[in-house]
DNA sequence: GCCAACGTTGGC
DNA sequence: GCCAACGTTGGC
């Protein structure tokens, strides 16, 4: 499940009322019918950072309540009114994650390295999905990872190129 | 900030 | 139902 730290982390549900959120926000049919038709109590997600400087992994959720409408689309102030949505008929449904664990930050270049996570969904090229479901298999390659080390960051920083260099001096300029 | 890859919208 | 235009996501 990602979430954009600067919108909420994984620090924010730790804080959060009994360490739990509900998963409000979810514009996306797909997302929305993962949560409504394939999660349930006592599930696990991983809780993923997205569009942030270093996107990946950082840590391990559990849904503590199942789908029910999302109380933000009901708002009209909030960023995620949907005008289309009634009471009676609402169109965006959410679960309730609580905390369960905060890993150290499995990178999104690291996952991508992972011979066990060649199929995963989140992986795949082109996926925008902001909730994918996750493999057994894959669940245990990643807490491996996730209670592994980080590893080693390379020695050196790479060699300028001369593209780089040029690009420096023209933004150094006056 | 760029851009590729999608998803959604709305005219026809 | 098609499809072009537009908006959004999210890594880089």
């Amino acid at each position: 499940m990602k979430s954009e730290p600067d919108e909420f982390s994984i620090d924010d549900l730790a804080r959060a009322k009994n360490r739990t959120t509900s998963w409000f926000g979810v514009r996306n049919y797909q997302a929305r019918n993962y949560m409504r038709d394939e999660m349930h109590v006592g599930d696990h997600a991983f809780f993923y950072h997205s569009s942030c400087p270093e996107p990946g992994i950082a840590g391990l959720v559990t849904i503590s309540a199942p789908a029910h409408p999302d109380r933000t689309q009901f708002d009209a102030t909030s960023p995620y009114y949907d005008p289309k949505a009634t009471r009676a008929a609402p169109r965006w449904v959410n679960v309730d994650v609580t905390f369960v664990e905060k890993t150290r930050l499995v990178p999104l270049a690291e996952l991508r390295g992972q011979k066990a996570l060649a199929g995963m969904l989140l992986l795949r090229p082109g996926n925008r999905l902001s909730i994918t479901p996750v493999t057994a298999a894959e669940w245990n390659a990643i807490v491996k990872l996730a209670r592994a080390a980080a590893p080693a960051p390379p020695a050196a920083a790479a060699p300028t190129t001369v593209a780089t260099r040029r690009k420096a001096k023209k933004a150094a300029r006056p």
